[in-house]
This record gives structure tokens, C-alpha cells and sequence, in this order.
DNA sequence: TTGAAAGCGCTAACAG
DNA sequence: CTGTTAGCGCTTTCAA
């Protein structure tokens, strides 16, 4: 019931393989690049014959084989997209995010996408899939410093789009949000709720937690407010930072609004203040900074900085097939604005 | 710099094109098809022509054209993954884990994995997929009772493999974990720590769900254990089973463990138990039922049900592999067991 | 505006 | 054991 494609050639019969391009000419009374000029949208046929090939290709239910039309066009609508391969852990969630709005941004433009990682040597994958021409570009994220995958592509001559920067040396399409903005409009929003005593929970790891720091310090000094060291809670796991909430918080004069660059140290920081008996949103203020879904798994919902997947998925794919089309590397980038996603907790 | 592919053809030139089969059996001074039989390691040449071969295909970093390959072959090398298109909660936070793992377990078998998502219509995408021939089988996981997209994929004659089952009368190829065992486990580790007053969380939605509430109940009933109806919480939303589960440890006899049918309500549970003032793990003791990492979420860490990914996308891809090779469906199915995890918080 | 010829890079089928 | 001949299904190039 498997194997049952060789049973007949007949294109009426039931059991018939898929109708090729030859099938769709025949019916149209037209050649095949006819067909494929039309199926391209390109010029040089009359809008009547235009009608009869769609008729013909609707009729045969009539789609192009895809290997056929790679081969011969070196396009394979594919793209591949390098998943992080190190251990998935809570920061990593806003990844699968990621990932859907991505394969559908794809999409949209009628491609495709690859998901792929390393075990080991991370160039590895990129100059198999590079080298049997598997996808026509790559979209990278979590790009460090200097990213040795977005080098090789360079040199390589492959197209790709970057979510986060890497060096700048390096001509690049990129897509990214602007942290320190985000972190600064908690704060516009904290202040706005009437709040003026304040307290920063982050990681201290990437680039990003760095700005998300930078952008806390920055929207208070836009209202003119201080902020003392000691409510700088720096951590590397939820433990410690747990520890130093509660720490921070048992203080005379504690902080009424805490900014986290994470929504995970925020889920800890609201854990822990609960169990200090202070009311989330009323007491104590908390907000996070946009991983994903953990957003929803606080009581009550945390209010946080949004970072719109959706739309810098669709900048990521534009970018990567314009470099795919016109072959020119635009090495500017962009920045997506990020916006506060408002819950009880703020 | 980016579309310099056209400017040379010496195969020897610094900027050459890739090498292709020709290249090889010119430099190994054989027929490229001895080319492609030493590739697809098929019989028919000495061991010394295929040494000359390898020789050749090394000196000049030969890979085949994966579109002509499959062109010919009538393989793509590539399975489809269809990532669940509904709002991502935390409770898929398991998939980001399943994918990686898919991913792998596809490259050691040489296929890589095309994730896609539906906007609508669920078989749209599989249609074109299959129409296009864009992959060689499906990868499934969340399955319902009654699965269209298995419906549809047996119907066209594509293979594929489930995470999950459907419909017993569907031929189907499928893997899935013993719900009803692991829940059950989770139960005796308490046991086996000493514990005797039970209480259950989880949710009501889905056959796995329900599953693990008799797992919890086949658990208790192999230990003489008896469990009160008010025990059980059965919640839709995180609000109301924070609510139920203050309530239920508010009790004057409470419980002193709980067993969770998943991670996210396990830290609700662990959760509101510390706003009781309770410790986690002394005063009380919670399991939870693992959908990723969530289970690092929480202090303590959570003690959970793991739900083996690696070892069931392995067998996935082999399943849904053997399908492609050998065109059969085995009916049967395989039961993976669940391990547990220890972590602090039981 | 349309059609005929050529071939993308590979493997299947069969001949030597 | 090896080489030759076809042709997968499509698009490109060029001639009508």
C-alpha cells in the first residue's frame, strides 16, 4: 500500500503519479516553458493563453517538483536556520517562538526552513549544507561578539541574516531590538505608576544583558532618580539570585519596582517575594524582559518587555532574500522597537 | 562580492565553481558512475578504484548536488516536522527539546528536517509538501484521538511516524511514552521516601493528561493507598489551581505530597505551597511531569517524570525511516519508559 | 508572443 | 568489475 506509485503511467487513472509540466502543456495546448514562464510570472505569452495554462494546472492539480526546479534554477526556496545546540535551558524559550514565527514568515515569500544544529564543530553543518547547496540562505541568532559562523558565511560568499549584531568589521544584514530602549521604557513605565525607588535583577552573561542594564540606568537617569549598587542584583543562577531578592528585599527601605532583564529572574524574584508575604503589583512591583511564554507562568501574569518575534522574523527573512536576490550585502541593520506587554505584576 | 560564481570555470582556479562528479572521475580516472556507485556504497568496483575514488573526492572536497541527487533518486533526504500552530504555552515548552533532538537524531541517519507550520487550514501545508515533493516522510507529535493529518498522510501514501497515537484503526508507525507508568513511578518514589497523604494536580484537556491521573491512581491502589475525591485538582488555567492548591494545603489534614501531571502546574503548586510558608521538600514534597526545562524553574529544582526526547526522537526517525525504505507499515508501536528526575523538591 | 533544443548534476539500467 | 546511454522534471537560451 506503500510502494503503488508503479503501477500505471495512465494521467486519468486513479492511482496515477502527479502531473508533470508536459501534462499541464498538452492540456493547455501550449510548450512547457509556456507553462513555466507563466508558473515564473515572467513575460511573453497572451493573457488568454495565461488563462488556459492556470486552467490546465488547476485542473491537474499541478504543482512543480521541487529537486527538478532547484536543480535546474540553483534555488531551493530553503532556508536553514542554526538552532542553538548548547543545552536548552529556560533563556533559550523564546526560541521556539522564534522558530514558528520564522518558518512562517518563510512562508509567506514561499520558502521553507531548515532547522539544524551542531554536535561539536559548529562550522561543520553550515559547509555540509553549504557544499550540497541545501538551502539558498541561513538565518543566525544569538549571535556573540565575533561569530565565527557569520565569518564563514562571509567568506563563503552565502547569504544570511542575523538576529543580534556581530562585529561590525564584518558586512552583514541584521535584525535586532533595541535592549537598551526596552529596559528604559520599564522604567518610563514603572515611574509612570508612580514609583520611585528601584532595584535591577539580570544575568551578566551576553551582550544583551549587558544593554538591558544599561538601558535600566539610562531611563532612570531620564527622571532623574539614583540608584544604589547594592539594588543591582547581577546572577548566574536562579539560586543566588533568589537569595539576593530576598536579601533585597528584607531591607528597611526596600525597592517598590524591580526590572529584570529576563523573565525567568523576574519569575524568581516575584517567587521570592512572595514568600516574603508582599503582593506582587501592589507591595512590590515586578517586570520582566521577554524570553518567551514565561511570561504566563507567574500569578499573576507578568508585565513585560515584549521582543516582537513576528516582526523580526519577517525582517530576518526579508533581509536574507534580498541578499538572495539582488546579491548585495546591505550592512545596515535594524532595530525593532520592543513594547511593554502589561500583566498584574506592574 | 556575492554573485561571483559565473566568472571563471577552471577547475583548478581559486574562485572555481564547486567540483562536481566529473571533476572526481576524470582525477580517480574512472567512469562517474563508479563515482556514484563508490558513493551510494553500492557493489561493482575493486577495492582499488574505490580507494582512488575516495582519494579524489577528498583532494577535491566533492560533495554531491543534493536537488540533482534527489531528482534522480526520487529522495530529498529531508523529513518533515509539523510544529503544533496554536499559541505556545509553557506546556509546549517540551517541543523546543523535541525538535533539537529531532534534528540530531535525523542527521545521524544523513536527513535533515524541515519545520513547518500551518496557518489555518492543518493540511494545506502537508499537501503542498507533498505535492512539491519536498520531503521523503512526517514526523508528528501531539497526536489526538483521531489525527487528520495521519488520515491524510495514509491516504496519499506518505510515511510517517507519531508521537503519540491516533486511531487504532489507522496502519500508523508510532512512539510514545507509558503516561500511565510514569505517573504510577512518581508515586512510588514518594512512597519510597516515606510519604502516605497524596494530593494530585494536572490537567483534564488531553488523553495523556487524563493518563497520568490514572497512573496516579494505579500507583496508589498498588500500595493500598486511599485518595480522597477533594484531593484531586484538576485545573484549565494556572489562576485556578494556585487557588485549589492553597486551599488544598490550608486543610487541617494536609497532604505531604503531591504529585503533578505537568511541570507548569508542579511550580504553580511549589509555588503557592511557599507562600504557606511551607519548605518545599520537607514540609511538603511535589513531582512533576516533565514538558522541557521548566523543571529548572524552581527552587528547589523540581523532582520530575522525564520524558526521554533523545531517545524518542531516535526512534521516530528510524520508524519513520524504515517506513521510506521499505515501504512497509508496522502497525505496532513502541511504549518508551519514563525516568525519573530527582531534584530538590521531592 | 511562442516553441525547440540544451542541459542543470546525478543515478538507474543495461551493455561490455 | 567497469563504462555507456538515458533521462529524472524543470528552466534557460536562443531561434522562429
Amino acid at each position: 500500500m506503500a510502494g503503488k506509485q508503479a503501477e500505471d503511467r495512465e494521467p486519468t487513472q486513479a492511482g496515477k503519479a502527479r502531473s508533470d509540466i508536459n501534462d499541464v502543456a498538452r492540456m493547455a495546448r501550449v510548450s512547457r516553458q509556456t507553462v513555466s514562464n507563466v508558473l515564473n510570472n515572467r513575460t511573453g505569452y497572451s493573457e488568454e493563453t495565461r488563462a488556459r495554462v492556470l486552467v490546465a494546472i488547476e485542473a491537474l492539480d499541478y504543482q512543480p517538483h521541487r529537486a527538478a526546479r532547484s536543480l535546474r534554477s540553483q534555488r531551493t526556496m530553503q532556508l536553514g536556520y542554526h538552532m542553538p545546540g548548547e543545552q536548552l535551558a529556560a533563556d533559550n524559550a523564546f526560541v521556539l517562538g522564534f522558530i514558528q514565527a520564522l518558518v512562517r514568515a518563510a512562508a509567506d515569500h514561499g520558502h521553507h526552513v531548515l532547522v539544524f544544529t551542531d554536535q561539536g564543530d559548529e562550522l561543520e553543518v553550515f559547509r555540509e549544507l553549504v557544499a550540497i547547496r541545501g538551502v539558498d540562505g541561513f538565518i543566525l541568532s544569538g549571535s556573540r561578539g565575533d561569530d565565527p559562523r557569520a565569518r564563514y558565511l562571509h567568506q563563503a560568499g552565502v547569504p544570511f541574516a542575523l538576529f543580534g549584531r556581530t562585529a561590525p568589521s564584518l558586512p552583514q544584514s541584521w535584525v535586532d531590538i533595541d535592549s537598551v530602549a526596552g529596559a528604559s521604557s520599564a522604567v518610563d513605565y514603572l515611574v509612570g505608576k508612580g514609583h520611585e525607588s528601584f532595584a535591577y535583577v539580570g544575568y551578566d552573561a551576553k551582550p544583551w544583558d549587558v544593554e538591558r542594564l544599561e538601558g535600566f540606568r539610562k531611563g532612570l537617569a531620564d527622571h532623574g532618580i539614583r540608584v544604589g549598587e547594592r539594588s543591582i542584583i547581577l546572577g548566574d543562577t536562579l539560586d543566588a539570585v533568589h537569595g539576593d531578592v530576598l536579601r533585597l528585599l528584607g531591607r528597611k527601605r526596600r525597592p517598590t519596582a524591580i526590572v529584570s532583564g529576563s523573565d525567568v529572574l523576574a519569575a524568581v524574584a516575584v517567587n521570592a517575594a512572595k514568600s516574603l508575604g508582599l503582593r506582587i503589583g501592589q507591595d512590590v512591583a515586578v517586570t520582566g524582559f521577554d524570553g518567551g511564554f514565561v511570561q504566563q507562568m507567574t500569578e499573576p501574569v507578568l508585565t513585560s518587555v515584549r521582543i516582537p518575534v513576528d516582526r523580526i522574523a519577517a525582517e530576518l527573512i526579508a533581509c536574507c532574500l534580498r541578499e538572495i536576490d539582488e546579491g548585495t550585502v546591505q550592512s545596515a541593520g535594524i532595530l525593532i522597537p520592543t513594547e511593554i506587554a502589561p500583566g498584574g505584576s506592574a
